[in-house]
DNA sequence: AGTTCCATGTCGCGG
DNA sequence: CCGCGACGTGGAACT
């Protein structure tokens, strides 16, 4: 990653032609070739940038970056109080824990939400494949594994169909239905569970949250 | 501005949770106290982010970036690699040229459309306070500043205003007019302008884009 | 590659 | 403060 700290100005012409007139600012070249101009405020959104690939021209105080589709970003520089170079290596990435482990929990902590008589066995069950997100028993004493998305597609029914061949094979617990929960079941997957015998059932997140909250309320 | 690079693990606790493995990062600080996490790729986006306003802590190696909505954004240090603070000043900002600078554009070409005798001097005069959209000399030979908008609202004259105030501490310029043109000039601009002397006039950019191609057609 | 949908969207306007 | 729409939306997943 390179960065300048500098007088200068930026024209910007692609998809609309912008212009910013001569100020202090921070440019950022990332690894990728990507360049964003920054102020000093207005949240992490540049005044102006250019997305990677694209090709980046040094001409003496002027920079020139264009990209394929014709756009182009032309920074001149002025006087440039600061510059440095830096290595920062690949970076392992974000890992989100979205709404998908809220629903889990909020769910857990209501389990009946998903049918009568449902009671929690325990969240997180492990089987050789990976954890089963809840298992519960049912009001004949049958046992259900849930498998809970944000949203439901053809691989969360295909992981839960993985986790009920394992658990099927233990004789405490067999037979193991499947119930497929998500904020939205997508068509095919909701075929791919009829045809697996698996049942599937949207809930709405929001609905959920305001039960979580009534009962905080309450006690 | 403080730019720090270093190797950090960062969470996030807001409308979704996140975590950041560690792993070597630049921090940006801004001065209005939003702060945004980047990896060397990815485009202008930072992994990480927390817009303004919010509470900054620091905690040793640890902070802890805290806003009204109960979002929370901690950042873990390691090594430091480099550190640097910088004051930018305030930014002009940015001019759009999606219909504002057309108009403009086409309005340098033909001055005399907003007054008899009218001629530009130059287009994005410089004043300390911002670039003036055309510095034009009328028939009398009086300087008058423009301020063009797409929507001419309040806040449009009082930048023409405060361009004014400083073109007419030049007194190779003095004394220097306004004019605040708009292809509509609202009630409140109206007012406004009439009670500082500024004249204001609509254009329509139709006619204006129609009188330009004609001009093309004809030679 | 084109298309559709999500996002800690961000941002600006109008009420 | 809140809803609504536009964005150089960007980005991922799917056809």
């Amino acid at each position: 990653m390179r960065i300048r700290v500098a007088e200068c100005t930026v024209t910007y012409e692609g998809r609309l032609n912008a212009y910013l007139p001569e100020a202090t600012r921070l440019v950022m070249v990332k690894a990728d070739g990507c360049v964003a101009v920054h102020a000093d405020g207005g949240a992490y959104k540049p005044l102006n940038w250019m997305n990677a690939p694209n090709q980046l021209t040094e001409d003496g105080d002027r920079w020139i970056v264009a990209n394929s589709k014709g756009e182009r970003l032309i920074i001149e520089f002025g006087e440039i109080h600061f510059e440095t170079a830096i290595e920062l290596g690949d970076d392992p990435g974000l890992r989100k824990d979205a709404v998908e482990a809220e629903l889990q929990r909020l769910l857990a902590e209501r389990v009946e939400v998903l049918g009568d008589g449902l009671e929690l066995i325990r969240r997180e069950y492990p089987t050789p494949v990976g954890p089963v997100d809840l298992l519960c028993r049912d009001a004949t004493g049958g046992t259900v594994a849930v498998e809970i998305k944000r949203r439901g597609e053809i691989d969360g029914v295909e992981q839960l169909t993985r986790y009920l061949e394992f658990l099927n094979r233990d004789s405490r617990l067999a037979p193991v239905r499947g119930m497929f929960v998500a904020q939205e079941v997508k068509p095919q997957a909701r075929t791919l569970a009829g045809d697996r015998g698996i049942e599937w059932r949207e809930v709405d997140y929001d609905e959920l949250k305001g039960l979580d909250s009534a009962i905080l309320k309450l006690f």
